[in-house]
DNA sequence: CTGTTAGCGCTTTCAC
DNA sequence: GTGAAAGCGCTAACAG
C-alpha cells in the first residue's frame, strides 16, 4: 500500500534530501544543465521518478523573469477565422514549448483593455493581438506597457512590434473586380465591425475597384456589420429591401455572407441569379453551404503559426526590428458568385 | 528556450518608497484588504498609477499556492463542438477572474499526456479536460496527480472528479428510433474516434434502438471515423459502397455527417431520398448546409460554463464530491432525415 | 492602522 | 562535479 501523506507537493528539497545531494544538483539534472556525473544523475531521475516531482513553472519563473507563456486575445473563438488561427498558434507554441492563454473579448474594447492587463499581470512572454477593435490611442497605450507583441489584422502605430496582415486591400478589389466581370454594377458591402482595420482595407479595395470601372460609389450601399451569421442577415435584409437594384453583395467575412445568403431566401431573391454573394476568410462553412460561397482564402492556421513564429523571434532577440509578414488572399470562385 | 534579456519592471518596493510607506501597506491596497487610512490609500494608488505599477501574478502565487488559471484540453479547437465549448469556458472564467491555458491534442493521447503534465508544472488550479482519449489506466494515473479535474464526455474512473456528460446513450436512441420511426430498418452507423467515449455511448444507443425495433445488429454497418469531414466521407463512402442496402446513416457529429452528405453525392445517392444522414451536436454548420442536418442538440457553450463552474466548486470546496452533470440532448429534425 | 519578519520553490553566483 | 548563500516579488502572521 502506498504511503498517505499529506497532499502536500513535492518540492526540489524533498527531492535532494532523499536523493543526499543538494538542491543545486537536483535543480542541474532537472534542467539538464552543467556537467553532473552519470552516477548522481541516475540516482537523482530515480528519486524523481519515484517521488513523481514535478518542477513548478512558478518559481522558476519567478527568478527567470520568463514563464514560458503567451496570451492569444482574439474577438470571438468560436468565430471559425479565430479558432483556425488559435490553432495555428497553439500548434506552434506547443512545438517550442509554450503554452498559450485564449482570451476573448467578444468584440468589447473594455473586455480587450481588461484581458491585456490579465495578461500583464501574469508575465506572459508576449501577446498575439487579433484583431483589436480599441482606438489608435488606447492601443499604443496598451502596446508600450508589452514587451513582446504580434498584432494580427491591424499595425503597430509606433512601428515597435510586427504584424501579420492580411493583403485586404488586395483581396477586396479581386472580389469586386470579380463582381463587377460578370457585369455587376450595383455593389454593397456588409463592411464588417465599425472599428476593424481589416474591414475598412477591405472598403479601400470596393472603392479602388468601383472606381477603376467608373462605377460611382455610393456609400449608403457600404453597411457595418457584425461577423457573425445573424448580423449578416439583418443588415443585408436592411440593405437589400432598401436598395432593390443591388445586384451583389461584397460581404466582410464567410459568416455575414452566409446571413446574407438567408436574407436573400427571406426577401424571395435567388443566389445568384437575383443577387451574388461574396464572402472572405475561405472557412471550411464557405464550401459546405448552398450554394457554396465565392470568397478569398486566407491561410488561417499557418496565419497562427506565423505570427507565434514572429513573436518568438521577437522574444528571442529583441534586436528584431518590427518585420510584418503579408498574407496575400486568394480568389475562390464559388456558386453564389460564379 | 532561449533566455529572454530581464527588463526592469516596477516592483512593489518601489511604490512603497515612492510612496513613502512599507511593503504591506502598498501590498494592502492593490488587495484592498484590510483596513487602511484613506489618505494613505489615496497616496499609494496615486504612485501606483503614476508608475504604472503590475503587482506580479508570479510572485503571488509563488506564496499563496495559487495560480487563477486553470486548463481546459481540447482534442481539436477548431473543430466548432470544442471552440463553442471553450467559448463557453473562457466567458465563465473571464468573470470570475479565471485565465484559461488552451492546449489541443490533436487526437494523441502523447500529446494529451504531454500538456496535461506541462499544464502541472505551471500549477494550473484546475484542468477541464475533454473526451480524454487515454486509456482507463493511463487516466487514472494522470487524474491522480491533479487537485482539481472536471472531465467532459467521460466519467472519472475513481469516482474523485466530476464530471458533466451528454446522454449519449439516449442520443443515439432518439437518432435511430427517428429513423426506424420513417421506415428504414438498414442504419448504418459512423462510431467517431476509436476511444471515445461519447462514441461508444451512442453505439449503445443505436443497438438498444435496433434492438428494440427487433432489428439485427450489423457490426460491420459500425465503423471507426475522425470527427471531422474528410474522415466522414471517406468512411461513409466505404460503407456506403460495400453495402448498398443502407437506407440511412447515423453520424457520430455534424462534421461527419456533412462528409456524408458528400460521400451521397459522390455516389450519385440522394439525400434523404436514397439516404437518411443524421449528425450530432448541432453545432451552428448543421442548419447551414444543403439538405439540413437532422442532429441532436447540445448546448454546447453552457456546457463549457457548467464544466468551469463544477470545476470551480471543487477548488473552493474541496469537500465537494464527484458530482456529474447530464446533459439532456434534444433531436432536431431537419432535411437530411426529416 | 501600519510595519517587521519569514519564507513560497527555484536559479544564479561563486566557492570548494 | 558539487554545494552554500542570496535573492526573484510577493503575502501570511504577527507585532506595535
Amino acid at each position: 500500500m502506498p504511503l498517505k501523506v499529506p497532499q502536500q507537493r513535492i518540492t526540489m528539497a524533498d527531492v535532494a534530501s532523499e536523493a543526499g545531494v543538494s538542491l543545486m544538483t537536483v535543480s542541474r539534472v532537472v534542467n539538464n544543465k552543467g556537467e553532473i556525473s552519470d552516477s548522481t544523475r541516475q540516482r537523482v531521475q530515480t528519486v524523481i521518478n519515484r517521488l513523481g516531482y514535478r518542477p513548478s513553472d512558478i518559481a522558476r519563473s519567478l527568478v527567470t523573469n520568463r514563464t514560458g507563456t503567451i496570451g492569444l486575445v482574439v474577438p470571438d473563438n468560436s468565430n471559425p477565422f479565430f479558432s483556425e488561427v488559435a490553432r495555428g498558434v497553439e500548434q506552434v507554441a506547443f512545438e517550442e514549448g509554450y503554452s498559450v492563454f485564449l482570451c476573448n473579448t467578444e468584440e468589447d474594447p473594455q473586455r480587450e483593455l481588461a484581458v491585456l492587463q490579465s495578461l500583464e499581470e501574469k508575465r506572459v512572454d508576449g501577446v498575439i493581438l487579433c484583431s483589436s477593435r480599441l482606438e489608435e490611442n488606447e492601443l499604443q497605450t496598451v502596446l508600450a506597457r508589452h514587451s513582446a507583441v504580434v498584432l494580427v489584422n491591424r499595425r503597430d502605430p509606433e512601428a515597435r512590434f510586427g504584424a501579420v496582415l492580411i493583403d485586404d486591400v488586395r483581396g477586396g478589389r479581386m472580389i469586386v473586380e470579380h463582381l463587377i466581370s460578370r457585369g455587376h454594377r450595383e455593389i454593397g458591402f456588409l463592411s464588417g465591425p465599425a472599428r476593424s482595420f481589416s474591414g475598412q482595407q477591405r472598403a479601400v479595395g470596393y472603392r479602388a475597384a468601383l472606381e477603376a470601372a467608373g462605377i460611382p460609389h455610393r456609400p449608403e450601399w457600404e453597411r457595418p456589420c457584425l461577423p457573425i451569421v445573424e448580423s449578416g442577415r439583418e443588415v443585408a435584409h436592411d440593405l437589400l429591401s432598401r436598395y432593390p437594384e443591388i445586384t451583389a453583395l461584397f460581404c466582410y467575412n464567410d459568416l455575414s455572407a452566409i446571413g446574407a445568403l438567408h436574407a436573400c431566401t427571406d426577401l424571395g431573391r435567388r443566389v445568384p441569379d437575383d443577387v451574388a454573394i461574396a464572402g472572405f476568410d475561405d472557412t471550411p462553412l464557405a464550401a459546405l453551404v448552398t450554394p457554396a460561397v465565392t470568397t478569398c482564402r486566407i491561410p488561417m492556421t499557418e496565419l497562427g503559426g506565423q505570427a507565434l513564429r514572429l513573436l518568438l523571434d521577437h522574444i528571442h532577440n529583441c534586436t528584431g526590428r518590427c518585420q510584418d509578414v503579408i498574407i496575400r488572399p486568394q480568389l475562390i470562385i464559388r456558386a453564389s458568385a460564379p
